[in-house]
Formats: C-alpha cells, sequence, structure tokens
DNA sequence: TGATAATTTGAACACCGTTCAATACATTTG
DNA sequence: CAAATGTATTGAACGGTGTTCAAATTATCA
C-alpha cells in the first residue's frame, strides 16, 4: 500500500514547509510580526492549511522551539567537548551560551523566554527532553569540576547549575531587552563579558 | 485665569483614570490581553481618547514602567535600609529583589522584560532616571562592602552590579517563564532560594 | 466513468492598534 | 439670551490578528 506511505510522507512535506516558512519569518521578523497568514501565503497555502498540521500558533511555535533546542543546545556543547580541563569546558560554555544568546536574539527568545512554548508543553507529557539533557551536560561539567578538585565536594549540583545558568541567562536577557543601557558603556559587550570574566574567576574562589 | 486650570486639571484625572485602568487590567490579564478597547471601555470612554493623552500603546506601558519603578525599587531599597552590615544588606536587597519578581509577575516583566517600553524610552532623550538611581544604590552598597573589608579593593563597581543584577534578573525570569521546571524539585521558590545562598556565600568567598 | 473519500480553501467571527471626520459640549462674543 | 467660536470626545473605518468550518476541490476506489 505505497499510496498511504506516500500520503504521509507528503504531508510530512507540507508540515515542514510550514516549519521551515514560519522559522523564516520568525528569524527576520520577530515573534509578533509571524503571523499565521504571512506564514501560509509565503508557501502558497491558505490559513487553514496549517491548522491541520498544528493544533495552533503555540503548538507551531513549541515544534520550532524544540527544533532550535536539538539543533542549538548539541552545537553549543560540542563547540567546547575537546576542552579536557573541566572548569575551562564549564567556562567557554558560558562564554559560548552568552555569545550565542546575544547573536541569535530570536532563537534565544524561543528557547528560554516566551512562554506561549511553555503553555504549549504544558498540554503535554513528554515534559523537557533535550532541556533536561542540556542541564545534564552541565551538572556532569560540574562534578567533573569536583572530581578535579577545583570545586568543593559538598557543592549541590542542581543548586549550583542553576546559579551558573541564571547568570548567564540574565546577562542575555539583560542585554537583550535593552536593560544594560544604564550602564553608561560604550561597548556594552565587552562590559558584559568583563562581568562574566569576574563571575568566572568568584566561582574559582568562592566554590573551592 | 481658574478656567484654564480647571482644564489642565481634568486632563490629568482622565489621564490617570487611563492609567490606573491599565495597570488594573494588566495586573489581571497580563500585557498581551490589556487591549486599547478594553481600558477605555472599563473608565467608560471611547478607544479614541487614550490617544489623546499617550501618543500610543508603548508610551501607555512606558509610563506604567515609570510609575512601577518610582514605587517599587524605592520600597525595595527602603526595605532593607535599616540593615547595618553592608554584606548582610546586599544578601537581604537579593531577596526581596527575588520575593518581588516573582510574587509580581506582571510588574517584573513591565519593569524589566517588556521592550515595547524600551522602544517607548528610546524615542525620548531622559534615559534612565530611576532605572540608574536603583543601580547606583546597589553600587553604593558594594562599595560599602568594599569599605568594610568584605569585599577586596580591585573589584570593579559596575561589573559587579551587573555580576549581582544579572543573577537575580536570571533567577526571577527563568522562574517567570517557567524554565525552571526543567528541575524535578518539588519546591521551585525554595529551590531558587537555595540556589541564591549557595552563590552569597560564593559572592562572600570569591569577592574576598 | 461515476461514486466516494480526503484535502484544501477562503469567507466569516471576534478581536487588535490606530486614525480622523463628524459630533457633542463648553466658552466667548454680539 | 442666542449665535458663533473653540475644544473635547466619539465611533466608524482601515488593515491587521488567530481560529473555525461549510463548501469546493482534488484524488482514490469500485
Amino acid at each position: 500500500m505505497g499510496i498511504a506511505e506516500r500520503k504521509e510522507r507528503e504531508r510530512e512535506e507540507v508540515k515542514d514547509l510550514i516549519l521551515n516558512a514560519a522559522r523564516e519569518i520568525f528569524l527576520a521578523e520577530g515573534f509578533e510580526n509571524t503571523s499565521i497568514r504571512k506564514i501560509a501565503s509565503r508557501i502558497e497555502y491558505s490559513p487553514g492549511i496549517i491548522y491541520l498540521h498544528y493544533k495552533d500558533k503555540n503548538e507551531l511555535f513549541l515544534a520550532l522551539h524544540d527544533k532550535a533546542f536539538e539543533c542549538k543546545m548539541k552545537a553549543l556543547f560540542y563547540s567546547v567537548e575537546h576542552i579536557a580541563d573541566p572548569l575551562e569546558r564549564l567556562k567557554a560554555t558560558g562564554e559560548s551560551y552568552l555569545r550565542y544568546g546575544i547573536d541569535n536574539r530570536q532563537d534565544y527568545e524561543l528557547m528560554f523566554v516566551l512562554s506561549c512554548t511553555m503553555e504549549a508543553l504544558a498540554m503535554k507529557e513528554e515534559f523537557w527532553k533535550d532541556g533536561a539533557l542540556a542541564i545534564n551536560v552541565l551538572k556532569a561539567n560540574i562534578q567533573e569540576c569536583i572530581d578535579a578538585g577545583y570545586f568543593r565536594e559538598d557543592i549541590d549540583l542542581d543548586e549550583t547549575s542553576l546559579l551558573l545558568w541564571s547568570h548567564v541567562h540574565g546577562l542575555v536577557t539583560l542585554h537583550n531587552t535593552e536593560r544594560l543601557n544604564i550602564y553608561d558603556t560604550d561597548d556594552k559587550e565587552a562590559f558584559m563579558f568583563r562581568s562574566m570574566n569576574v563571575f568566572f574567576s568568584m566561582v574559582e574562589q568562592g566554590l573551592r
């Protein structure tokens, strides 16, 4: 029965078409300006088609979220995998995260800010697959730092990972929402990275 | 010339009416659901009236932003003013900030997340009055910690204040956007405060 | 080829921010 | 006091939004 399979394949193709168009518009124009009608007209279908593949706009953006997460988080951790020293790798991860967050605002918003994606997620059971994975890599890295004698042994992996994550997340979001303008600095990015250096030197000394 | 003054007073009254209605709806239903039409109908005026007092929706929200900032930041710093020890006061400030951020999501979003307010601000010249003020209090507190011998003398006030701010801001925003759900904890709030304690113990040891 | 099933459409609904000619009201003038 | 002027407010209209669903189109099967 090759016919049913072809149908299924064609369905998936349209679904991908939608997702890619959505992604393109989203990256170029942001969440607010990515409308169902725009997506539909870009792929030369009627608006209704989207609702035959995604329950609503939230679910479409959740699909974008998942794809970005899958792709970008893997790339992030992969890019620092070669660094043998766990503390150096931890620092490099933070720097890459910050770099990525400010160079890819839309993606970052999709993954870590927008709540429409979380609303869609809450409707599902499979809570956090890739997200949990990323946190696990971070926690493993912290454990390595403990094992290597950089950090003392009694620190909690969850608490410490949140401590690190919230710091870089805070930097990215303050930057991306223009809140760093209160600081009277010419080069905001350099300023952030300097602040991050202070943070890491503090981590190095303070978790020992 | 009492007549012109009365007119002016009436104008201000309507402007305040708008602002208060906007605030009420915003607090109850969030940014997305606060529409010009809803605000107008609540105060029993037509939608057009709002545009006679505010250039657009962004400027209306900037007014809400300014009011929240003026009121809430003052209250925050005032609530810890009595603590003599600078390090203890710094910790208390962080805890109050976190507490406020998660107990008042809408207000927090208004002050530190929404970019519509920043877009409206960018159109104005008077950049950051209250915001800068808040950062200055924080920087002064850090300076006191240096003077009291808690922190070493060569740390940079700007970098360190950003370090502290971005941490608590990160915690609040991760919490408020449901991103802490990746952690398998029952009590997210307690978890955050524990993480913050680790952070402060790290600050204490790492900035000395 | 005709009947049936699956796919896709696009008009319709109830909203949104924003504008602006027209209306309603207040004040001043004759 | 009435008419004329000036000001404040209205609300319909414009071009958008997410979403639904009867209807039209297209593809498969007998």
